[in-house]
DNA sequence: CAAACTCCTGAACAGGTGCTCAAATGATAA
DNA sequence: TTATCATTTGAGCACCTGTTCAGGAGTTTG
């Protein structure tokens, strides 16, 4: 594999706009890769991983569900879900005394899918 | 939305088993949750993404470039590097008395490239 | 009202994480 | 060989994280 090939590219082809604009699209910053590791960090802790894929697969479950599906407390589990409704990874809902948490949007769901597939097939 | 929409969909269904079998493979064990977890913990720490990103746009870089990439010293880096090479994230080549790092898969590569789409458009 | 239930908050602490420094390894150059 | 370059390794340490415990807030029930 060229060390180089995505660079060398333009001593082949002439400067095309819409591969100028679609390579500064795919440029990271370093403050977007810090947001993005805050986004896998909080994803990155056992306890909140599987109260994820719990929401994800159930759709929408109550803190007492959750705190069923993990091997910790219920002081734990709404601590964990704190952090992941600040980063709105989650979102909740009151139903009178319960409080119904789910995946707050689509790229989350899509997030957790994917990463289920890497572990099994990749 | 209803809270239990999932469950209840044995009531007014047949069993069918595709349907069945796809529920099956969708549910997450809390060892594979926790597999799961350790993935994102590394993807977590902003230096290692910085890193993980660099490498997704340059495709192939040695240590040296790679330190440019961030602010902490080159024995920083290869800590980091080490960490993401042991859990199968990226993988490096011996060219000289350089070495270059490259994503591992592309499984890796999708997780970055959506993970960057959520940030933007979500 | 009080009691019961569900969930949240703040404090405190053990354990883990990522950094730098100093030293070592492996490879090329003089 | 000796010197230099690129990278790795291990130690030490400040900082952060996730947990439990104790207590509080909001809601329904008797």
């Amino acid at each position: 594999m060229d060390v180089l090939a995505g660079l060398d590219a333009c001593t082949t082809m002439e400067p095309d706009e819409g591969r100028v604009a679609a390579a500064r699209d795919r440029l990271v910053t370093p403050e977007e890769a810090t947001q993005l590791a805050e986004l896998f960090r909080l994803l990155g802790d056992p306890t909140r991983a599987q109260l994820l894929y719990a929401l994800l697969e159930a759709g929408e479950l109550c803190v007492c569900d959750l705190t069923e599906t993990v091997e910790v407390s219920d002081t734990a589990v709404s601590h964990a879900l704190r952090l992941l409704r600040t980063a709105g990874i989650v979102a909740s809902r009151r139903a009178g005394r319960m409080i119904y948490y789910r995946l707050a949007d689509v790229h989350v769901r899509m997030l957790l899918d994917l990463s289920r597939e890497h572990l099994r097939h990749g």
